[in-house]
DNA sequence: CGATATCTATTCAAATTTGAATATAAAACA
DNA sequence: TGTTTTATATTCAAATTTGAATAGATATCG
């Protein structure tokens, strides 16, 4: 399940992609980047935060109805100047949290950011990774838990979740570091 | 964010090991398993819950009123045979599911299956993780992106998570075929 | 050329989650 | 003894998500 925060950076992040954009659009992006894995976004979620950017200012409603399309009609929508603002936001929280469909939102956006704030989020995370293994691993469990805080597995499988949410950030840090992909105002040639 | 069947299980289990329980404890015991990390329920979601499984005849409410307690007055409840049904059928798809918090909640459960269902079970998980590390590696990518779908990144976060949890599944394999833990049904010495 | 399938596009009611507020009783303190 | 704190216990409105339904327009098939 996602939260809202992921939904509002997924649907701004597709609209900026395409310039001007609309709810069907966005959601066939969405879902056509899932791979039925790191999404699981409903028609009903990008249409409610279709609505709640326009009523915060976010995304603003153009006529353009060039009616070039087939099928009923649509309601397009630009990003504006505050939306910019708040997708940059999204972004950012989503490269260091560490929650992984967070990351990966974060991660399907992360050349609309220049690559040294990247690696600066994405050294941060490392750092907020380290902290909860260190944590998780000073928790005490018992061969014969009492209780299910105790079970050896359980915490097992989240020292297991958060080393792997490590390596994972350093991959990509290293694969960014190391001059891969094009980021923002990096000419291509 | 927890699944409405996730909850269930956290609750039905919560009752059933303490036979007699009550909103405010359920959500205590649910909260002091979590260590903050795997679990983050809300008390609208355990008393909403409650309120559903009564209704579907999961638990009922007793009135013992054994007043040898401080604070407002309690709502106590008891699984039902149907309550235990679905709590063992909620179990069973909780340990084979590839979602983590499912699998941990399973986990916290586990002992209250027989040692060879679990094996069965955890098997089965292994099997169709196996399948979509298969599917996550088949996908194509480009080494500049066209859409997010393609990215190496995004597909490597998640082959690294299926991984990770197939990786999970047979060290808690292994240590469940290797005797350790009490399950359901052999007596504690 | 009429039926029906398909793709496009959105809406809506019902279910669920969240965050905050409310409320009771005992304990602790001054 | 009064007042504040702490622990217990639940409720509720608002926000969000889900699943299904609705609906327009062209394509396809016999």
């Amino acid at each position: 399940m996602l939260t809202i925060s992921t939904v509002r950076l997924l649907v701004l992040g597709s609209i900026l992609r395409r310039g001007i954009s609309h709810g069907y659009a966005v959601l066939s992006d969405i879902t056509s980047w899932h791979a039925d894995t790191w999404t699981n976004v409903k028609p009903g979620s990008v249409y409610h935060a279709l609505n709640k950017l326009e009523s915060q200012g976010m995304i603003k409603s153009i006529n353009s109805e060039v009616n070039v399309k087939l099928g009923p009609s649509r309601k397009e929508y630009t990003v504006t100047k505050k939306g910019e603002t708040e997708f940059e936001a999204l972004l950012e929280s989503a490269l260091v949290s560490i929650d992984i469909q967070q990351l990966s939102a974060g991660v399907a956006f992360m050349d609309m950011l220049p690559r040294q704030k990247v690696i600066a989020l994405l050294q941060q995370r490392r750092i907020e990774i380290e902290r909860s293994i260190g944590f998780l691993k000073s928790l005490p469990t018992e061969e014969r838990p009492s209780e299910p805080s105790m079970h050896p597995e359980l915490v097992g499988i989240w020292v297991g979740y958060v080393e792997n949410e490590l390596a994972t950030t350093e991959r990509i840090l290293a694969h960014v570091q190391a001059g891969k992909y094009v980021f923002k105002s990096e000419e291509e040639k």
